[in-house]
DNA sequence: TATAAAAAGACTAAACTGGTCTTATAGGTG
DNA sequence: CACCTATAAGACCAGTTTAGTCTTTTTATA
C-alpha cells in the first residue's frame, strides 16, 4: 500500500492546524488533538519530533504549547510527510549508491535512476 | 517508509526478465530466480498471483513455467506495482468518498483531492 | 506410469504500526 | 519556595504486515 501511515496523516492535520492559527499563537497539544481528531498522546509525539528539527517550535510549562517553527509558507508538504514517513523515494536501491549489491548488474537500476 | 516492498522490487525484476526473453518462450521459476536474485518460494507466489490477473501465463508440468501474458509493451510498471503493493494513492480518504468520516470537515480533503 | 513443473495453503520470525502509560523536566504564578 | 501546568522522554504493548519457508496437491509431458 503506497498509502501515508496514520502518523503521516495526523502530522499534516497537526501542521495544518497551526498554521491556521494567528502567528505568535502557542496550542495546547490537547486543543490540537481534539481539533484534528488526533490521539493526544500519540500527537504529542510526533510533534516532539518535529520540535527537534525544527518545523515546529514547543514551550513547556504553563503557558506552553505548540507553534510553527518557521512561517507556513517556508514548510512543504514534502518536508512534513518525509519527517515521519522517511525519504519519498520508490526503491531503496535509489537511496545511495553502494547500498544495493546488484547495482553494477541489475538491468531495472539506471531505469529508475533516470526517472527519479 | 514511501518505498517499495521487497515484493514490489521482486515482482519488477521478474516481470523485466519475463521481457527480455525471446516471445513464446517460457521460463523455469528456477531459472528467472537465480537470474534476479530472487528467493524461489516467494517469487512462485508472485508470478502466480501475475498468472491469475492476466500478467504472466504460467503452464504446469513438464515444460511448464512462465511467460508474458501479452506484449510487454502493453504492461505498465504502474500496473506491475500496483498489482502486488494496492493502488498507487497518498491517503485513504482519497480511495473513495464515503471511507473517511472527516470528509465533509476535514481541511486536507479537499487539496489532496484537488491535486490527485 | 514416472517425472517435471506450477498451485495452493499452512506456517513462521521479525519488523512495523498505532497506539498507551508512567515518569521526568521546565516554566509560570502566588 | 511551593505548586500547578505543560511538554519531553522512554518503556511498553497488541495487532498487522513483511518476507519468507515448507508441505502437499494438481497438471502436463514423455
Amino acid at each position: 500500500m503506497m498509502e501515508l501511515t496514520r502518523k503521516g496523516e495526523y502530522a499534516i492535520r497537526g501542521i495544518i492546524h497551526l498554521a491556521q492559527l494567528p502567528p505568535g499563537k502557542v496550542a495546547l497539544i490537547s486543543e490540537i488533538a481534539e481539533a484534528t481528531g488526533v490521539p493526544q498522546t500519540f500527537l504529542a509525539k510526533i510533534l516532539q519530533n518535529f520540535a527537534k528539527i525544527g518545523i515546529v517550535q514547543s514551550f513547556r510549562g504553563a503557558g506552553g504549547g505548540f507553534m510553527l517553527g518557521r512561517s507556513a509558507s517556508k514548510i512543504t508538504l514534502r518536508e512534513v510527510v518525509e519527517a515521519v514517513e522517511g525519504p519519498i523515494v520508490p526503491n531503496r536501491c535509489l537511496i545511495g549508491s553502494g547500498t544495493c549489491e546488484r547495482d553494477s548488474t541489475c538491468g531495472v537500476h539506471p531505469v529508475w535512476r533516470c526517472h527519479w
